[in-house]
DNA sequence: TCTCGGCTACTCGAAATCGAGTATTAGCTT
DNA sequence: AAGCTAATACTCGATTTCGAGTAGCCGAGA
């Protein structure tokens, strides 16, 4: 909520390594990597170095030391500092702590969900359903093997959230195919109708939400008022 | 997975709204608060401009007429191109069909569970649980709104969805506090009795990583192969 | 009649973001 | 001994992103 001098999460992943021991982005980077960690928070080389500047420029960490070995790059290694740790512990207890609104692309998909038809949208659904079948199995996998080499599942929790979420996700996804199929979904008959009437008659979607009844009888009267102008009609708003 | 010419999402609402009729920036910003679609993609105004500049830019849409009330500033209506239409189809089969790796908060925060004390992190995740009840019936109660005034669920499944996942995040928090609080998780015995150490004895929680066996006894010998300097528990299997 | 806050409709620029590119070396094969 | 690939360790700059600011209009109340 407080607005970070910098706010890239992977400037906290920085801080949580350099919090370990002092050492150069390139070298946090591979880090990251090994332990699984760029799964969790995006990691990108532009960013990190453009993050680990932000963080010297803000004092969080200094640059201890130059080394140069032979004609390669140089590595400036970097250390943490009494106000990066304080940065770092009052970043986790933000982000445990307090739940930020996120938005998701499937989300962001779902909302636009009636501008294909319903069949169209069935077989998108199936086929994410089978990516994230192969992505779970993955994530399992994964555990498995962690499991194997005895690997205290203190240190991966957050590949428990992860699976926990894709999941969920794979449940809801299919289920919604399921009621669209059925047409249990509320809607999806005018929603299925509607398409049929575009094909056949070939008139233009909006032209439906003008003139409803006509197409789709007194049933749907609703719709004058309601969609696309949801919760404010033109002529009186109403309370939310 | 194709980077697209304008790659916000919101871009992709701008799109969906022309498609339905031609309007002006503003307008199509009151329009996506008015459906609540600005709870599943991010709106803001610097972006919306910017993005509409975009998309104009690459022929997505094009200003059909420029309005001018009084002194009011300018307002530019833009309808949707052929173009545009395609591309808003694209991008709508992706995100339903293709699952993309997304990052959230709490997940990075599990990252650096050990880098806080259990009973901190108990803490914490119980204020994290407090503030999700209280979204979570927040959502329900708009649900039950919806479904009063028969509003079909087609038109906001992606609530339904945020709804879906809000809940699996509560329930995951609730078990991981619950098997820290108990020690049931494993690593946690470790974990608890690291930050003892590091009260009792006014060590470095550096320091045990360096000679666990010591400190431990052992029983952690693993320690010493394994965190930080986890070797490779998901040797990435490259499919494509 | 004045004024005050809220709505309308953008504008601006500093900062962040990201992927692709670069240059060096180590280790391996042929 | 030459060539090749992979790894190392960054750099660059074109976009993007975003929050804060601005300025006119409108209606309600004092």
């Amino acid at each position: 909520m407080v607005k970070r001098k910098v706010a890239n999460p992977l400037a906290f992943a920085v801080l949580g390594s350099l919090a370990e021991r002092p050492m150069h982005p390139y070298e946090i980077s591979t880090m990251l990597k090994s332990r699984g960690k760029d799964l969790s928070i995006k990691l990108n080389y532009g960013s990190l170095y453009s993050v680990v500047a932000a963080l010297e420029k803000h004092g969080f960490i200094e640059a201890v030391e130059t080394l140069r070995d032979g004609n390669r790059p140089e590595r400036t290694v970097y250390d943490i500092t009494e106000a990066g740790r304080l940065e770092f512990q009052d970043w986790l207890t933000e982000l445990l702590g307090t739940p930020e609104k996120e938005f998701s692309q499937l989300e962001a998909g779902l909302a636009y969900l009636p501008a294909f038809p319903p069949d169209r949208v069935v077989e998108l659904l199936d086929q994410r359903i089978t990516a994230l079948e192969a992505e779970i199995a993955e994530v399992e996998g994964a555990h498995a093997s962690m499991e194997a080499i005895k690997f205290p599942r203190v240190f991966w929790v957050e590949s428990e959230l992860r699976l926990a979420l894709l999941k969920t996700q794979a449940d809801f996804v299919r289920q919604l195919a399921k009621e669209i199929r059925s047409d249990e979904l509320e809607g999806s008959v005018f929603w299925r109708k509607g398409y049929e009437l575009v094909e056949t008659l070939g008139i233009k979607p909006a032209d439906l939400f003008k003139d409803p009844v006509k197409y789709f009888g007194e049933e749907f009267t609703w719709m004058q008022a309601m969609p696309p102008e949801v919760g404010a009609p033109e002529p009186k708003p109403e309370p939310k």
